[in-house]
DNA sequence: CATTCTTACAACCATATGGTTGTATGTCAA
DNA sequence: TTGACATACAACCATATGGTTGTAAGAATG
């Protein structure tokens, strides 16, 4: 399994794991919505909702787009499947029915003393 | 949406967050392995495997049962269904039919100031 | 133009995280 | 009983994370 792969997915996973995060991305997949609108619903500063907001589009989870001088940020659905998938993956290599088990148990780095 | 949910869904993303948990995870929802045999597959000390292992039995994603000198721990594939299913809460409300719409975007803590 | 709104970003701080080594304890085998 | 093995856990360290405030700059509006 390639390491910039498990990067995308660290990164996928880490941003998912904020309560604040995962509601941005809730009402952003919902809609769109600026930063300042979004800052507007928590109680925590506005640069502290910018940076959940650049997390969550680091991630994939969430584009930004220009509008004047607003930022759009609506949620990208494709990659929430993506990270359900790899959840499916994991299921399916319970299930024992895994034709790649070879491909998702090989490391690369992390390798076998 | 009840604060202690919040807090196990940090947990088990957070757990997901990182590429030798989930390939702990992956092994062990394969068979069980105990907490040294699992040390063996990574360049790092026990006691690094030891904490990642504790990681992923704290977010349940893994329980470990005694077997005489050893903890043989094995995945909880439940779990993972249940990070899985919720992403595809998120899924739903993107495509918009999500009845308990209120329930997903009511805040209790991060209340709109 | 001047002002206000919205974003961007740097600097800083406290705490969490992922790693280390070392020590203690329990279990199996000789 | 002694020794080796497996686990548990504390202490420590460097870096990442989640928050803050402050400053700068672009865009809408008077």
């Amino acid at each position: 399994m390639d390491a910039a792969l498990e990067d995308r997915t660290d990164a996928l996973f880490r941003a998912l794991a904020d309560r604040t995060r995962r509601d941005i991305l809730r009402r952003s997949l919902v809609q769109e919505y600026s930063v300042s609108a979004l800052a507007s619903f928590y109680n925590m500063s506005f640069a502290a909702v910018q940076k959940h907001v650049a997390v969550l589009e680091n991630a994939g989870l969430l584009v930004k787009r220009r509008r004047g001088r607003e930022a759009l940020a609506h949620g990208r659905v494709e990659a929430v499947r993506s990270a359900a998938m790899l959840l499916d993956e994991l299921e399916e290599l319970w299930r024992g029915r895994v034709a790649r088990i070879d491909d998702l148990l090989a490391q690369d780095d992390n390798t076998p003393s």
